[in-house]
DNA sequence: AACATCCGCAACCGCCTAGTG
DNA sequence: GCACTAGGCGGTTGCGGATGT
């Protein structure tokens, strides 16, 4: 160890808590302009005062154009629950048979909701606990598991009594791209039975989840909140992000109208060869390219977006505001 | 209406792992 | 094999809203 890890970047110099809807739009206007190559150069290069970390956790979590929003339905529930008793606190793998979903938001619903439930299903079935239940309560027969207690790895756990799980390593970075991964050949032993990644497939197809291994379902990108949603009701909204409201934000920038807010950011703007008169997603001024030093601290002013780069509308913005509306204050 | 408590979730922290020189 | 870096992951925390008293 010795000199210890070095901090991924300067506390005092970064801004920590919650995102101000000015901030997401700096990040959300850069990644979809740059990319997102190297978090820990982003935030200075977006003109962020982040840590790198904080802003791939809100890209991932938050901002990403495919991120399903809203409630876990019954059968998703299920299904989380039927992972977990295979594949323990691996958040990131359960969330790979779900697109659209985050591990952050799969833990969330596992500890504040699962849990519990699970909990009082085991009381009232009293003595002839289920294996699900027994895998997940049962101090004694899965705390290593459960706590991780002990280390073990993805390729051969011990999950409970007499239970063994082999799974295949993902394939390099399949994990965190939980869009493009897909299921695994994994094979579940059992000491009472032995269950071949088909059966759970199937299980999974049951419930609607995918249908084949390497074509996991789409989910439709929804923009219930977008974009113009957003400013439209700009007078009415206040973030509650520190000092800053987004009134601030447009007043400091001029954003009475939408030009004005396109003309700032290059970004969104009157649809080319539409006919569809509400179909305003292609960028404005998307033919001019214009040279950007990387090194540079990101401007709004040089976003020149391509064609097929940007697509606001389908992006649900700000998604921890209220889906049907904005709060009147 | 005011206060206390509970609950859900966004965000942070620190460790692990893979990649690179 | 070692040192170092960056990304990824899982555990935990703390804030704010919801609910109860």
């Amino acid at each position: 160890m010795g000199k210890g890890r070095a901090p991924c970047c300067d506390k005092s110099q970064v801004k920590r808590g919650p995102w101000s809807p000015a901030e997401d739009l700096k990040l959300i206007a850069f990644v979809q302009k740059f990319g997102h190559e190297n978090w820990r150069a982003l935030p200075k290069q977006a003109g962020l005062q982040r840590c790198g970390k904080s802003c791939r956790l809100r890209w991932i979590n938050y901002l990403r154009p495919d991120l399903k929003r809203g409630n876990f339905t019954v059968e998703e529930e299920e299904t989380i629950i039927k992972l977990h008793k295979t594949l323990g606190n691996k958040w990131s793998k359960i969330a790979s048979y779900f697109p659209g979903r985050t591990d952050n938001e799969i833990k969330n619903v596992w500890n504040t909701h699962l849990k519990k439930k699970l909990v009082v299903k085991k009381s009232e079935s009293s003595g002839d606990e289920s294996k699900l239940e027994s895998s997940i309560t049962s101090p004694s027969s899965s705390e290593s598991f459960l706590s991780n207690e002990v280390p073990m790895k993805d390729s051969e756990k011990q999950v409970s009594n007499n239970e063994l799980v082999i799974i295949n390593e993902d394939p390099k970075g399949s994990s965190s791209n939980s869009l493009s991964s897909s299921i695994e050949s994994n094979t579940i032993l059992n000491s009472s039975q032995i269950v071949d990644n088909n059966n759970l497939e199937q299980e999974l197809a049951s419930l609607g989840f995918y249908d084949d291994p390497n074509n996991l379902i789409e989910i439709p990108w929804e923009s219930d909140y977008d974009l113009w949603n957003f400013i439209d009701n700009i007078g009415t909204y206040q973030s509650n992000v520190g000092e800053e409201t987004v009134q601030d934000v447009v007043e400091a920038k001029n954003w009475s109208s939408h030009d004005e807010f396109e003309n700032e950011f290059g970004v969104v703007g009157e649809t080319k060869e539409s006919n569809n008169k509400d179909d305003e997603v292609l960028p404005k001024n998307y033919e001019v390219e214009q040279e950007i030093d990387p090194h540079e601290a990101f401007d709004f002013n040089d976003i020149i977006m391509q064609d097929s780069e940007l697509d606001f509308g389908n992006i649900q913005l700000w998604p921890s505001l209220p889906q049907n509306g904005i709060p009147k204050v």
